[in-house]
Formats: structure tokens, sequence, C-alpha cells
DNA sequence: CTCGAATATTTCGTATTCGAAGTTCGATAT
DNA sequence: ATATCGAACTTCGAATACGAAATATTCGAG
């Protein structure tokens, strides 16, 4: 099942930095850029598997996530759409699907009629709090070679960039 | 454009970790977990455009990576599959395009006639090279905020991570 | 040697996604 | 007031993805 054991995941990575570094990235950059994404392409992996469970796609749970971060806020499908990274297009039906399901619930703006606001209903809290619950079994299995001071080191490493994220596109 | 900047990308994410947590999550887990997605959403965003200008989408990127890692050694469709998290089905056409733009080329496998063999063109290796110098960029720019001491403990972090992934599913 | 199981790829039907119009409503200027 | 532009959502056709069945080859058991 899992790959060629022969080097561990540790050279393996490295080889992978290195030819990045031959292509002309720099070092100190792909080091971590290649880590996050080995590391977020194993999770992807495992939510797939997770989340089958509870009949919930990673599209599904995108919106799910993004109704429940904005709390009491209402979200339009546009503002659901950027957060989930997908055409508005495509939005219209993944609600269409998930309204059908029972999990939000569409109703009109009164204050602006070419808006439509969405909001999770009590199925969609449950199902939510169900996933998270889950998810946090592998995420946490994932994290296990990290002491806690080293979790928070690593969170605040990351920290630091997120908040530079915003200014990058100026 | 970017969102509300009423809060700080700290604040917005330090109140997405507060609602993981109250549907169940872990603090020290979700803050990490969180804060890479942050990371690698923007991330994603970002390379859709830049690989627009090289006529690439995200799934070909996988496939010229995956191939440009494993180096002299050729892989399967099915190998390029896992890698790429698709379905092998989807890799058949996939390649079907990518070999028709010269990209890549596919070979059948002498020892084992059921397999067929697909490495990388000149001109696919001068696209991922291209492909690289190009995502250096906002890369580079991502991790601004970061000293280069800073860098390196974030990537040994996120290694002592990914030597542990393999063993999870276990 | 032959039969059956396993592996690798492709084909095919269905579902999801995207981008480009289409439609409705709101905002601004004249 | 109304005309025009822009914003938000949906509809529609084309492209992409998935899963199941089909095809071809290898491997192992009898």
């Amino acid at each position: 099942m899992a790959a060629k054991r022969r080097r561990s995941a540790q050279q393996e990575h490295a080889a992978d930095v290195a030819t990045y570094v031959a292509a002309g990235g720099e070092e100190s950059v792909q080091r971590v850029i290649t880590a996050v994404y080995a590391v977020t392409k194993k999770l992807d992996q495992w939510y797939v598997r997770q989340f089958a469970d509870l009949d919930l796609t990673q599209g599904e749970w995108s919106v799910l996530a993004a109704l429940a971060r904005a709390g009491d806020t209402c979200l339009t499908p546009s503002q659901l759409a950027d957060l989930s990274n997908v055409a508005p297009s495509s939005m219209t039906h993944r609600l269409d699907k998930m309204s059908g399901r029972g999990l939000v619930q569409r109703r009109p703006d009164e204050s602006n009629r070419t808006r439509t606001l969405v909001s999770l209903t009590t199925d969609g809290w449950a199902l939510f709090s169900e996933a998270v619950r889950e998810s946090n079994v592998v995420e946490s299995d994932t994290l296990r070679g990290l002491s806690t001071p080293e979790r928070h080191e690593l969170a605040r490493l990351l920290e630091i960039v997120i908040e530079g994220l915003d200014d990058v596109d100026a």
C-alpha cells in the first residue's frame, strides 16, 4: 500500500526539494512550501475517506466550514464561492443539493433583493460538529510527533505567514 | 477586493480556531491545521492565476511535478493518479491531452505489458522549470515575513510531521 | 498446461465544475 | 425620472472527474 520504504519520508522530501531548487527555486522557500503541501496532500486523502462516512464531499465541507466560521452572520453564494475557491455557478448547484438535504437554507435579503442569504440549519450545525470531531482524530494523529511547545511554535510561525497573505496581491 | 479589513488576519484566524475548538477540536491541533490550510488556500489561488499564463491547470501541474520529482524514473498512470489524488480513469484523459501537447510521452513497459511508462519530454521539463521559477516568486513573497532562521525552524517542524505521515494509516 | 484471481489501463455513463451569456435588481449621473 | 452601468445569482453548453464495467496481461494453484 504505502510507497517504497527504501527511503524515509525525510529523504524523499529532501530529494523533492532538491528537484525544485535545481529548477530555479530558492532552497529556504522550497523546503517550507514543499513540506506544507506534503502535509495537506496527505490530510486531503484522509478527509475524503473520513467524510465519506458522513456522506460529505470536500466541496460540501468547505461550505459547511465557511458558514460555521461566519457564526450567526449569513453569507451570500458569492462569498461562499470565494471562500471555497470555486466559480459562483458551481456554488448554485452545490447549495441546491445541500439545501435539498436540509443542511443549509436560503432566504432572500430584504435590504437588497439581488442577494441571497445562506445559513446553516440545525442539521447543518450538527454535521459540522460531527465532522470536526472526526477530523480532529486524524489531525491529532498527524501532529503526534510534536510536543505541545513545538505545536505552539509551529502555529506561531504559520500565523506570521498568514498575517502577510493579503498584502501580496498588491 | 480583499475581505473586510476590520479584523486582522490574525484575529480572523483566532476566531476560526475558536469555532473548531467549540465544535470539539483540540486547541493545539486546530491552531496548526487551520493555519496550514489558510496558507495553502491562498497559494492555490495564486497558482491558478500564475499557471494560466503558461496554459497549465493545477491537475496538469501535479503530473509535471510528479514526473520531475521522479527524475529519470518513469511512472505509470496508476502511480501518477495516486500522486495526484485523482482516479486512474481521470489520469487517462489527462495524459491524452498532455501527450497530445508534447509535454509527456507514453511507452509500453517491455517487462510487463499491462503497464505503461510515462516520462517528461524536453518540452515538459522546460515547462516544469518555467513553472517552478514563476511559482517561486509568490512563494517567496508568502514567506517574506520570516527570517532565514525562522524558515529553517518552520521547515524543521514540518519535516517532523512529514516523517510520521505514512504511519498513520496503520 | 489450464483455469481462476489479481493487476493495469482504458472505455463509458453520470455527476460536478467552469466560463460565458442571461436576468433581475440597485446605484449613480444627467 | 430615467438611462446606464455595475453587482448578484442563475442557466446553459463544454470540459473535467469519478466509479463501474470491459479489456488485456501476469501470476499462482491445481
